[in-house]
Formats: structure tokens, C-alpha cells, sequence
DNA sequence: TCTCAAATGTTATGATATCACATATGGAGC
DNA sequence: GCTCCATATGTGATATCATAACATTTGAGA
């Protein structure tokens, strides 16, 4: 499953890779991946855990990018609408998309002890709920599923996840 | 499906089974129902839609049962601790369970149009999710399911679902 | 070069939620 | 009945998350 994110990877080269993916479905759809946008994608994609939006605030007023909290609110509701980027309801807080570009439900994994967020596909259409939603006449357009829980590293017993 | 909550139906007795099944179920398990947290549940059971917590808080102001945020938010973490209520992390807001005591992963429908909600049954620990989370060996301890769409009567075309 | 839509800057405020500490209530043991 | 203590509530202040409103800038196309 491509999907999870727990396990260890190269992290430089698939934060390079999500840039250069979302550059070109922006360059395909004619988006502007302006430097706000684009310093925050990056900065979500610096971390596999959800970011509040006053943390990327603050990283961008330290940079000089923007020191209100509407330029991140705006840059999130770009990246998020677009797909680049997902809120976590349960969170209140935000991540990059794992496969930007591509239609999904995505469907989240939270560590309530380190933190750390995978990305899944969920299927809200199918299972029991699919079956209630279309029994009751009720049309799904969109889907929020986030499971809190122990990721892997912290299910061992270990003192910490870090 | 019996979990389905967009269908016509005798509400006073539907508030009324549901008090009655709460306080049972805090008679055996030792739990104290007090005037607050008993008044914050019916004000949840008398609507179908979900409450934001300064509505309710409204609500008890004006019958002298409290009158600062901490009251309302006490009484919900009573509630939805105890699985008498969910929160709707969507909305921020919160909603009566109509099947307290039981033990489940409530799954919501959401009416993006007259603001209904439906609970249904989630299995977290199937379908695509499950399969994720036990291929990467997260541990799921709790899941929030929230589908958002038009619930029957608003998708028929109706200028308003009132 | 002009124009207009899109994006950003900035001030203020709204909406949601919690902290900290004081006070009251009610049952267990004496 | 009284004391002790855990539970619940009252209250003021504040933290956290998010948007409204309006001014200004930027950049692509006429």
C-alpha cells in the first residue's frame, strides 16, 4: 500500500517529487502557484504531521512572506481546493496531499502520540455507509474519514515516537 | 435501516425514549445525569441538525442554567464521552446519539442544504481503511465518519428542505 | 499602455474552546 | 450529625481557529 506514510523513505526527494507533481497539474489547469502557495505546500510537505495554520503563519512571517493570518487561510483554501493539500477536521490543522492531482477521498491515519498522519484512500461510497446513504436517498459529495490511533512505532511500546 | 434519521417521525416520542434509555443507562452505570447536562441532551434530542455549543449555551442563558462557555462544554464533554452525543467535527458542532449506550462508531450524513444529519453505523476496521490501517499496523481506536451531500428531500429538486 | 481580474496586505472582529480558581453539592466513613 | 473528599458548577479571563471588509499590488491579455 503506497499509501501509508509511516514507514521510512526519502523524505528531500518526495518533497521534491509532490513540488514538481503539483507544478505540473498548475501548469496543465492553468493554476498560479504563487510564492505564498507554494512556500506553504512546502512547508506542509516538510513534516508528515498536520500543521495548525498559525504554526506555516509563523514560519512565513519569519521569512517575510506574509505576517496575517488571511495569506495562509488563502494560500491553505488554494491548495486545499484544489487538492494539494488536506484539512484535518479532527485536527483542525493541515497537510500536503500524498498523490496531488489525482480525484480522492482521502481518508486520514493519526498517531494520537507522535502525531504522525498517513494518507489512505478512503471509499465513502461503499461499506455500510454507502449502503445507508443510498437506502436513505441521500447523495454523498464528499467525505471526511480520519481514524485516531497508534501508529506503528508507538504501538511497540516504545517511550516515544520521535 | 433504522439509524436513518431524514424520515418523518413522532419526534416527542423519539426525545422522550431517548431520555428515558440515557438515564437508564446512567442508573446501572452509576453516572450522574445532572440538571444541566440532562437539559444540554434534550436541547440536542428537540432538533435533527447539529448544535453549535454557543447555541445551546444561548439557550441555557436564558433559563438561568449557566451562562459561560465552560457550563455548555462540560456538560457535551459529559455527553459525548459517555456516547450520549457526537461532536460533528465538520461543523463544530454537536448532536443527541439516537442510540446512546450502545457501543459504535457513529458515521454521519450531512445535509449541506438544510443542515439535517443523519447518524449511521461506521466499521472502521473494514474496507479500505482497516485494510490500510492493519497492512501499516496503525492501531484504530476511534474514527470520525462525516459524508457530506444532499439528504433526499433537498435533493429532489425542492427550493428548500424546511 | 490600459484594463481588469486575481492575488496579496492589513485591520479588525467573529467563532470556537480551554484555563484557572473559587464555590457548592452530595455520598462514605466516623 | 459531622467531616472529609470527590464530583460538579460558577465565573472571569484568555487561548485558538477562522473570516469580513477594504485597500493595494501584480500580471496577463486587449
Amino acid at each position: 500500500m503506497d499509501t501509508i506514510g509511516f514507514e521510512q523513505h526519502d523524505h528531500k526527494r518526495c518533497v521534491q517529487a509532490a513540488i514538481a507533481a503539483v507544478e505540473a497539474h498548475c501548469e496543465t489547469h492553468r493554476l498560479h502557484l504563487t510564492p505564498v502557495r507554494r512556500r506553504v505546500l512546502e512547508i506542509l510537505l516538510n513534516r508528515h504531521s498536520a500543521l495548525g495554520a498559525y504554526e506555516i503563519l509563523d514560519t512565513l512571517r519569519v521569512e517575510g512572506l506574509g505576517s496575517q493570518p488571511p495569506v495562509v487561510y488563502r494560500a491553505l483554501d488554494f491548495l486545499v481546493s484544489h487538492g494539494f493539500a488536506h484539512k484535518i477536521e479532527r485536527l483542525n490543522a493541515f497537510i500536503a496531499c500524498t498523490h496531488p492531482g489525482q480525484d480522492h477521498t482521502p481518508a486520514f491515519l493519526i498517531c494520537r502520540r507522535c502525531d504522525a498522519v498517513a494518507e489512505a484512500h478512503a471509499e465513502p461510497t461503499k461499506g455500510m455507509l454507502g449502503r445507508a446513504a443510498s437506502d436513505s436517498g441521500f447523495v454523498i459529495e464528499q467525505a471526511v474519514v480520519e481514524a485516531v490511533g497508534l501508529c506503528p512505532r508507538c504501538h511497540e511500546g516504545a517511550p516515544s515516537c520521535a
